[in-house]
DNA sequence: AATAACAGTAACATAGAGGTAACCAAGTAA
DNA sequence: TTACTTGGTTACCTCTATGTTACTGTTATT
């Protein structure tokens, strides 16, 4: 039989080892605000997420949305329209990331409110 | 009078700058793993801290708990006792971070079943 | 005939994030 | 007298994440 604290160690030890495999995933400049974008608008285009997400360039935002896409967080859909368009959108999966985005937005709204005074 | 869509572009905006927000305080290789050691055990020690996250330097475990002390996630005291101690712990703003860590643990923990299959 | 939209790709450049190792000061145990 | 602990700091170096610019091919528009 294990000790408290040998529960308690082994518990924080896969806890940390949690935070670092999501980290894993989400790193990067710029992968939550393009999550965040495909959370608010379900559907978007390559040109739209480009368009929401101040600041980042097309070849960035490229290769973002290939490791979003490897780590089976976001689907990517060519339409055959004329010209061409690319739809993205979040899958099952990376739709269970939806409560941190939300929090995550929370939290921002409350800390500039803090720390910039509003 | 503004039209809906109005709103909805000028909300969004403000959400993302918030997520924007949010990442500027929480980037960096350690930040969260260094705030996820400190929730777990409420008073943690530098050495501690080195300890608890696997990897990191002191050096880094330095300047990161600087940053966070300058964004008042993070409250530093030190102990006059032999040898030194130095006693960190989340500030009240800092423990508003719980939720979003234990959301990312519990998604860390899920993800990691889903890709490497448990 | 020329230009623009779309969804990228390729080549090149660079700041700065992060790693490594040595060092500091004060006390204390061997 | 030497070495160790605690909580760092400093100098130096590397690498990679990101930025910049230019280019692709196809179709539609002017």
């Amino acid at each position: 039989m294990e000790c408290r604290a040998e529960n308690f160690r082994k518990d924080y030890k896969r806890e940390m080892r949690a935070i670092q495999d999501a980290m894993d995933v989400l790193n990067g400049k710029w992968k939550i605000s393009i999550i965040s974008s495909l959370c608010c608008y379900n559907t978007r285009r390559f040109s739209d997420i480009l368009n929401d997400v101040e600041g980042i360039s097309n070849r960035m935002l490229s290769k973002e949305l290939k490791e979003l896409e490897i780590n089976k967080l976001v689907k990517r859909t060519v339409l055959d329209t004329q010209p061409i368009a690319v739809q993205y959108e979040l899958t099952e999966h990376g739709n269970t990331l939806k409560t941190i985005i939300f929090n995550l937005t929370d939290w921002g709204i409350e800390h500039r409110k803090k720390i910039v005074g509003k």
